[in-house]
Order: structure tokens, then C-alpha cells, then sequence
DNA sequence: ATAGAATTCAAACGAACGTTTGAATGAGCT
DNA sequence: AGCTCATTCAAACGTTCGTTTGAATTCTAT
């Protein structure tokens, strides 16, 4: 390992994607400029284009270096619960797929020291993002997974019309992202927050996430066409 | 009313907000120029500093106009409410808090005539803004509607710790913005929504969060130093 | 050691940005 | 009418942006 002065070597490109993955955060995929990324990787500013063409072809490899590992996991982990559920017989229950889809977003959250932590807080903040571009290759990069996740949710929730289910789990996704991008969003005027322990907010985002998940329907939704037994409610974990 | 060519009047002002606000939704931020505005507004490129001084007072003041109205209102359902439960000599239930600080909220979302759910939209945006200047005037904003909101629901649940009421609250704001800003979120790849109906949305999430709000603490709550029942939750609406 | 490919470098490119300027135009008042 | 003040306008300001260039350097392999 040598410092990020003279010209070491080849690890330019994770240097440059190091360092464009910390300042997106900080300000931005539009506040962050080629100077910015290149100054704080320590290397030539011509380098970005030299190795990845353009800046939003670097920034379509900084989220797919992660996502595509995150995703992995998550279809992983639904097709041992699956696996397992097949051996007993018996379904998934909605705890279950919950589980193996928020499971590993919240261990990368953990990984404060590989930079997994920083990549989930951009990836909290780049939902909402307004740039097409970036919104292409985020819903190109996700499609497999959600089609799997929904498939299974929808599966454990026989009773449960689907349209409900797609809008609680949009909103569980919303809760996620807020829990992990903007933990700082309430700091600012509720004092201080244990945003330290993100080990602990694990079990708190789920019990919600639960909670919310098998809340009664509304009543709009039973005194509608569509015939469905009252406020189906899945059970505990 | 008058096209937007030709020199028509004073409403300059409110034409260049209006302009601002559905650019801002479209582009961000900071992808929005001041010449996109201009030109979208119909004025002078100059007019934008000759009333606003700064982009940035511009966007300040875009916020303003809406969030006011918005935190008002708020503001005015919980004194509503704690006036009529003080008449019958209870508490406020924790449903009721909730509300009052959300149905504002999604009565605003269904304004699509007057900008009403442009401004919604843009709203649950920005709470992920790294932005510095405008994350400190939106926690300015919002300071003290909140101070009031969370001492109402600390109140209306009295047997449960604080954090955990405030952890809530942040996966409850979560999961409203993304439902409002981010419905094409999961529409790109979960095929069509029925975004055309925002009434629906109120009571879907409003369901939801109460769920959330009401299941079961996480066990090392209970473990905890601090005392406290077992999964106290509020009752229903 | 030396040719050739890969990488780094300082410098510059045109385009777009937010903002400023000073003259032209409008309405309101005496 | 003439004067005043607010507003609009076309044009330009200096800065920063992403990207390109061509020479210098480093690495690899013969």
C-alpha cells in the first residue's frame, strides 16, 4: 500500500470509484465534479475518461460494483428460506421474503469500514433521483430481483389482493431508504440519534416494516368489486 | 389571463415559482437552470435575480410558499384535535397525532390542479439533498411543527421509550415521501399503478403506518436497562 | 537493452452555468 | 406635458463544467 501521491499503479480505477462513491454522498451525483473525484483519488483528472469514458459511465460502475453483489444476495437468501420451506412442505411466510430482500441491504449498512455503509446511503438518495439516465440502469439493475420478491411475496399472501401488496411494499422500501439515507434528515432538530448502532435498527426496521405489512387492509379495499376476506392478516415471524 | 408571450403584468413573480417548481420535480435541483426557468416562465432572464436577488434565494422561497401553508395546517388539526380531547377529558390517541401531521400531507397531494402535488413531489425529494444551504432552511422549516408533533405522540404513548417513538417517525416520514415522490419508483418495473388516484394512497398508507406504529417492540428494547411492558401498542383508529 | 503498449500528465477546448450591467420600456403621478 | 420609479430586456461578465489532446512516462515482454 503506498500513499495516494507520485503514481503507484494500476488501482487507479478503485482509488477513482473510492473516492466518487464518498463524495456522491457528500454533495451529490450533480455536485460532484470530475475535479472533486479526481483531486481526492489523488490522480490525474483525465484519468475518469481514460478508464471509464465518461462521468456517468462512472457513475453507472459505482452502483453496479455493489448492487449486483447486493442483489446476489438477496435472491440467495430467498432461494435457501424457499429451499427450506420446500423441505418442510410447508410456504414462505411474509417474514420470511421480508427478510431475505432487507437482510442484506442493513448488513452492507453495517460495513462501515469497505465503504458498504457510505454505497447504501447513496443508494438511499438516488431513488428519488431525477436523472434519467440514472434512473434507466437502477430499474434495469433491479427488474430481476423485485419480479423474484414480489413473485414470493405475492405467493405468501394468498388472500391479499396484489395491488395492496406492491403499494406496502413500495412503502417498505421508502421506510428503508429513509431509515438508512437520511438518518440525519430528523438529527437536525430532534437532537442526537444512536445512528452509531445500525445493528440495532435492524430489528427496529423490521418490526415496523411487519407491523405495517399485515396492518388491516382499508375498508375501501373490502367493499370493493374484487371479493376478499376482511383485513387478512399474515402471522408473526 | 394572458399567454405567456408579450409583457402581461406583475404575476411575474408567481409565474417564475410556478415554473421553478415543476422544473425542480423534472430535473433536481441543481439540474434545473436558471434559463430553463426563464424560458419555461415566459420572462426575462434577468427577472429571476431582479426578484429573488439568488438561485438560490429562489429555491428558498419556492419551499416557502407551500411549506408554511402546509405546516399551518398541521398545526391547526392538532390543536383541533387536543381541543376536542381535552373537552372529553382524554388523551389524544396516537392515530389521531398521526392524522393530523399526515392527512395535511396527502390533501395537498390531491391538489393537482393548483401545484398542490408538484410541490409534494418535489418535497419528498428534497428531504435526501445533501445540498448544505437547503438542508438547513427545510430543518428550519420544519423545527417547530415537528417539536410539537413528536411531544403529542410521546404523550399519546406513554409506555414507550421515546427513541423508539422517534425511530418511527423517521420510517413513517420514509415511507409518505417515497409514496409520494417515488410512485414511478416501483412503477418502472412493477408495470402500471394507479398513481391517477392519490385518495386511495391516503387511506393505503395511512393504514400502514398505524401498523408500523402499533407492532411489537423489538426484543432488546425489553432487555433494555430502561423498564417498560412488553410490545405496548396504542389502539386503532 | 529496446520496441511497443498502457498509463499518466499538464494544458487547453467549447459549452453551459449564475450573475451583472446599462439602456429601453412601462405605468403612475403632479 | 414631463418626471419618477419599477420592471424588462439584450448582451456580456467571469467561472466552472466534462471532455479532449498530444507529449511524457511507466510497465511488459522479447
Amino acid at each position: 500500500m503506498s500513499t495516494h501521491s507520485g503514481k503507484p499503479g494500476p488501482e487507479t480505477r478503485s482509488r477513482i470509484l473510492d473516492a466518487a462513491e464518498a463524495l456522491f454522498v457528500q454533495h451529490g451525483l450533480d455536485g460532484t465534479s470530475m475535479r472533486m473525484i479526481t483531486a481526492a483519488a489523488g490522480v490525474n483528472l483525465a484519468a475518469v475518461n481514460y478508464h471509464f469514458g465518461t462521468k456517468d459511465s462512472l457513475i453507472h460502475e459505482v452502483f453496479k460494483r455493489r448492487l449486483g453483489e447486493l442483489n446476489q444476495a438477496r435472491i440467495a437468501a430467498l432461494d435457501r428460506a424457499e429451499a427450506q420451506a420446500r423441505g418442510q412442505g410447508a410456504g414462505l411466510k411474509p417474514s420470511q421474503v421480508l427478510e431475505a430482500f432487507f437482510t442484506p441491504s442493513l448488513e452492507m449498512v453495517a460495513d462501515t469500514a469497505g465503504g458498504g455503509r457510505t454505497f447504501m446511503q447513496l443508494l438511499g438518495r438516488t431513488y428519488t433521483e431525477p436523472n434519467a439516465f440514472v434512473r434507466k440502469f437502477l430499474a434495469e439493475e433491479y427488474a430481476e430481483t423485485l419480479q423474484r420478491f414480489l413473485q414470493a411475496l405475492y405467493e405468501s399472501l394468498p388472500g391479499v389482493p396484489r395491488e395492496e401488496i406492491l403499494w406496502r411494499f413500495h412503502f417498505m422500501m421508502g421506510a428503508t431508504s429513509y431509515a438508512i439515507a437520511g438518518t440525519d434528515a430528523l438529527q437536525l432538530f430532534a437532537g442526537h440519534f444512536d445512528d452509531e448502532d445500525p445493528a440495532r435498527m435492524l430489528p427496529r426496521l423490521i418490526s415496523f416494516l411487519l407491523g405495517g405489512l399485515r396492518a388491516p387492509l382499508p375498508d375501501f379495499v373490502n367493499a370493493a368489486p374484487r371479493p376478499s376476506r376482511t383485513a387478512r392478516t399474515p402471522d408473526a415471524t
